[in-house]
Parts: C-alpha cells; sequence; structure tokens
DNA sequence: CTCTGAAGCGGAGCACTGTTCCGGTAACTA
DNA sequence: TAGTTACCGGAACAGTGCTCCGCTTCAGAG
C-alpha cells in the first residue's frame, strides 16, 4: 500500500485552488445566512449567497449537519475547553458547573434554532447531535463529578441527561421576554444541589 | 338584523350529514395517524386514511393545530381539570403541584412530537400554543401560587415560565432511556424549593 | 316524489422544499 | 501545450403544504 495517508511524500494531488476557495465561500455565507434565517434556511439560500451551485454545497457537506459542525465548531471547542478552565478558576466545583451552564446556554440562544438539534430525533440533523454530545458530554460529566465529589450535588444525574436537559429548556428561548432560559438552567442546578443540612429526599 | 345568531328560530340550515361524517371520520383517522407518525404526519395521509379529499380536510380543519386540537381537546381539558382536584386532594400545595406537572409531562411524552407545539416559533401551531397556554397556564398558576403562600416554593417564577420549561423538557422524551422528562421535571420544582432551614442564595 | 339552490367535496395544480446525477469545465501535471 | 480528472452547476425528481374551482349530493320547499 502505498501510504495514501496524509503527510506523505506523495500527496496524490493537492486540493484544488476552486474547491477550497468554494468551501470557505459556503463557511462564511452559512454563517450570514444562519444568523438572518436561522440553521433551517433553504440549502438554495446559502448556496446562492455563496455564489456557488446546488451541487458544490453538498459535496463539500453531505449533510446539513456537517455544515453547521462546520460554521460551529470553533464555537463548540471553546465551549468544551472552558470545562476544565472554569474548574481551575472557580471558587468551587458547582459555581463551575453553573458558570459552564450558562456559557452554553448563551451560545445556544444566540445561534437561532440551535437548541432543536439536540434532540435525538432531529431528522437531518443526526451528524450534528453525535458532535455536540461527543465533544460537550465529557465535559459536563466533568464537572458534574467534580460537583458530586466535593459533596455540592447528590449524584445520579447523568451528564447525557444534564446536557439535553439544558439544550431543550433553551428551545426558542430568544422568543418572548417571560422565558429565560438561564433563569430555569440554574433553577435545574438548584434541583441538583444538595441541601446543605443532610438527609436528603 | 334578523337574528343571524345560533339559538335563533330560524336555523338557516341544519348541517350536512355527509359534512359531519367527514369531520368524525378525520377526527378519528388523525388520532390514529398521530400515534404511528406524530403529528407532523403528511396531510395527504391522514386525509387518506380518513377517506376524503384534501380539500375536506382544510375545510374542516384550516390549520394543522386546529385539527390537533380537536383531536387532544378532551386530554387538554382532563388535565387542567386535575388541578384544583389535586389542589384539593393532595397532602400539600407542592405535592399538587408535583403531581399536576407528572400528569402534564405523560401527556406531551406520550403523544410523539407535541412538546415542540409548547414552543412560540414553531410554524403552522400558533392556534395549538394558544389554546395550551390560554387552558393550562392559568391552573398551573393556581397550582404555583397555593405553594408560594403555603411558603413551600419560591415566587418569581410565572406559571408561562413553568409550562414552557416543562414543554419543553419533553421534547423528544421517548426515545432514549438514559433522558428522563419526568426526573428533570422534578428537579426544575426541586430547585423552586425553598430550602426548609430559612434564608437560601 | 321531484326539484333546486347551495353546502360540501375532491383533487389538479402551484410553490417551495431536499437530494441526486451527470455533462461540461477548468485546474493541475507532465 | 495537451491530457487527466477533480470539480462544478443546475436540471430533474420526489415529497411537502395549501389554494381554487368544477362537480356532486344533500336538505328543504312545493
Amino acid at each position: 500500500m502505498p501510504a495514501t495517508s496524509r503527510s506523505a511524500e506523495v500527496p496524490a494531488r493537492a486540493r484544488r485552488a476552486d474547491a477550497v476557495r468554494n468551501q470557505q465561500a459556503l463557511l462564511t455565507a452559512a454563517a450570514a445566512v444562519f444568523v438572518t434565517s436561522g440553521v433551517d434556511a433553504p440549502i438554495r439560500e446559502i448556496a446562492a449567497r455563496a455564489g456557488v451551485g446546488i451541487g458544490t454545497i453538498y459535496r463539500h457537506f453531505p449533510t446539513r449537519a456537517d455544515l453547521v459542525v462546520a460554521v460551529y465548531r470553533h464555537q463548540v471547542e471553546a465551549c468544551a475547553q472552558a470545562g476544565p478552565a472554569l474548574l481551575a478558576s472557580a471558587g468551587s466545583p458547582l459555581a463551575a458547573l453553573r458558570q459552564w451552564a450558562d456559557l452554553f446556554v448563551d451560545f445556544l440562544v444566540t445561534k437561532h434554532g440551535l437548541g432543536r438539534a439536540l434532540r435525538p430525533d432531529s431528522s437531518g440533523y443526526e451528524a450534528l447531535h453525535t458532535y455536540f454530545l461527543d465533544r460537550l458530554v465529557p465535559v459536563c460529566a466533568q464537572l458534574l463529578e467534580a460537583a458530586v465529589d466535593a459533596g455540592e450535588i447528590r449524584p445520579g444525574t447523568g451528564a447525557y441527561e444534564l446536557m439535553r436537559g439544558i439544550g431543550n429548556l433553551c428551545a426558542g428561548g430568544d422568543s418572548d421576554p417571560r422565558y429565560a432560559p438561564r433563569r430555569l438552567t440554574g433553577l435545574l442546578l438548584t434541583g441538583l444541589q444538595r441541601p446543605p443540612g443532610g438527609g436528603g429526599t
């Protein structure tokens, strides 16, 4: 096998310049369209804005989720890295968990319609669901575990459950001032808290 | 003006028998289809199952939400009436609120995809959103208020906010065993609880 | 029972989606 | 410069929601 892997001395062939250009244009266009029309915006609209054909968008991003992931990868990454950082800087694991949750909530509500993607039944978003969970559940689990170990919250709640709960609470979050996802998320975490006194339930 | 209102002595004309028949068939068909395909099932599928044309379904139920409301009206009504009943029968207002929340959660998760309808941005479901809120928010408010008056929970949370929070938590609820809407709803209510000791955060 | 007006019906048709597929083009390589 | 082929574009297909209008058939008058 003649080493088809990357970093080989025979790079097979360089990626064509127009392909690189188009992929970049697509990312820029998608980011702009997502802001105005949400992540469910018609594919044609994104393609038109990028100045490419429909086929091109499907070649670079086979599913809509692939495009969404590519657009938001940086922010998800930042959110993932904020976990350990907060754990180190905050006063307590629970405080870190709260701050991290706020971060996550802000990310979801500012990205119009993104919260839905956390749901496993969202058709067309499987890849996004997977990516989110793969990247963030471990971070959440670490924070959760630290808070449990510190005796600040009761054990028994999974990171997956908490993540999806928070994600769901963010659905349609910026449409009515009477509904504040951050507040409800905080309430959820308070519900997790172990009463300082002792005897639970 | 010759009294065009209902209950007049000139009933204008009796409703045609086939119209009544079709509306009933539509309700039955829709209920069946909703179970198997969710409330987003294609209109054509419902029409076909009822043995009527597309036009007929649109005449009887101009929007999809009208159909959904008609199908679930009884259950929403039951849920609304359970509020005061639980308040009378349960040991405390908070206990009543918890039981009522469980009732509501069970209703939403068993109706595949119905939770989404609680969101204000769900296109095509405005009527459903309105109906749900009009009917249930007052009930929830009564329970909430009673619990606050009893000193069991902290004031400051609106019934609308709580209802939507619970509704959101139910989204996609029956697809993964690791995600239990009832548990999270309970957690949310626990978060609302006033610590028995006294001065909380 | 027959007649008639209109309430009601059915589905063709339009607009708008996502997705596939393939002939043509233009970017690399030698 | 010429050849290869990765890549592009958009026509085309399939599945939606919803409208609109000619035809059917029911309810009530005679």
